[in-house]
DNA sequence: CGCCCATTTGAGCGGAATCAAGATCAGTGG
DNA sequence: CCACTGATCTTGATTCCGCTCAAATGGGCG
């Protein structure tokens, strides 16, 4: 029934404990919501309540958006990032893919529900939580304090870290979002986003082939602009 | 009467269910570590694991500090909040007392250890993470998009929710922290600040009285003012 | 009362936003 | 395979908001 590639089994595999009873494992596998997203196309929440979101493929985004035109992209998620979407009726929230994505979606009361017997899921969510909470106060230093130069440099580093292919000394990455995308990311425009990518081009610091193809030639060097001394992964 | 009731009761109160097991209260009582603070004191962790703080009385700023002088803070907490803070090794970061405070230090791994038998626990636990999350992700927002009257507009509001008094249709701010602080928090300097404080009281919004008293005399014009229509607790 | 330091106010500057063209890429259909 | 097309991206010129530097004011405490 259940194929290797199915967005279940994957979450299964990602984040549930392999000693995880039979009963509970088809319990959850019974409530969790399967969602096919086209590239740009948004997730649309059935019900008002909060919802726990397991990317199996794709990437994703999660999006503020605000009076008038102005958004703020307030994370990327990438394939098995398992993350929290607040409910619609308190923060406008959405989670926009930015390819084509497969997504499972969980309420997020009953998914607690079933995993309160359960320490070992929960725990593991709490982690997950962990992540992206120091993920977002990372977010906040790089938009709080860093200039374009930095900004630009800790985005590089932060997505190699997630989705960069090592090769020798090296660091390749496919970026699936647009400059726009990520200018909405670093509080800065496209036009910013442009001109800084340019710079580190010029500097020899990185290549970029394509829209999005972008390899990481120093990364030390990288680091340096980044700013600050903090950093982890 | 007496006048401080101890710091591991108001945690009790505060966060754990009320038909916890005897035993394990003890035992969370034993693992807890008091700490009082004083203004301006550093909270100093004893070995370099990752901490949850229960803050008892009193309020700080978890801070992360970068190359130089440069400040983030991530976010002020006040009694009754429940967080964590990272280990650092990987963050540098501290939390500092705005004002003499309690503090209740537990070391995650044994906290999580002693509530694994316990779902209640650990939910609250998640729910308090869900809490840090909102905030941080609305911090995203206020400083990647917002410009500084948009941003102190937020800024006051946010405070009124958390330590606000209510009186007739005004609400009255005591605020713990100094200009400084309000601006390492928002990503704006000093001056900006007492400026943007300036131009709500010129226009009769707020007033203020001596260094940290603020009144909030149309708190609807400042929603107005903060930009965005996302809003919530 | 008088000192010290936080805050306020002012003047000028600078970095990123905005406005405005061009250049380049990815499809599409001939 | 290549020309056409529209969107995305790059580059340039100018503007403006918030930062920096500097000075004045005022609150709080001895």
């Amino acid at each position: 029934m259940i194929e290797a590639t199915e967005p279940f089994a994957m979450f299964a595999e990602a984040i549930l404990p392999s000693d995880l009873p039979d009963a509970l494992y088809m319990h959850l596998g019974a409530i969790a919501e399967q969602c096919e997203l086209a590239a740009h196309e948004v997730q649309t929440h059935s019900g008002d309540a909060e919802k726990l979101i397991f990317i199996a493929q794709g990437s994703a985004k999660l999006v503020a958006k605000g009076a008038g035109e102005r958004e703020q992209i307030i994370g990327f998620h990438f394939a098995g990032d398992f993350l929290r979407l607040p409910c619609p009726c308190e923060h406008s929230y959405t989670l926009v893919a930015l390819e084509d994505a497969q997504l499972l979606v969980f309420s997020a009361s009953q998914f607690v529900e079933l995993a309160r017997g359960e320490p070992g899921i929960l725990q593991h969510l709490l982690d997950q939580s962990a992540t992206m909470l120091d993920r977002s106060r990372e977010k906040s230093i790089v938009l709080g304090r860093k200039n374009a130069c930095e900004r630009m440099a800790s985005f590089l580093l932060s997505m190699a870290r997630r989705i960069g292919e090592e090769q020798a000394d090296t660091i390749r990455l496919t970026l699936p979002m647009s400059r726009r995308e990520i200018g909405e990311s670093l509080g800065l425009t496209i036009e910013t986003v442009s001109r800084q990518l340019t710079l580190l081009r010029d500097a020899q610091i990185i290549e970029t082939h394509g829209r999005n193809q972008v390899i990481l030639r120093h990364p030390e060097e990288l680091q340096k602009r980044s700013g600050w001394l903090t950093r982890a992964n």
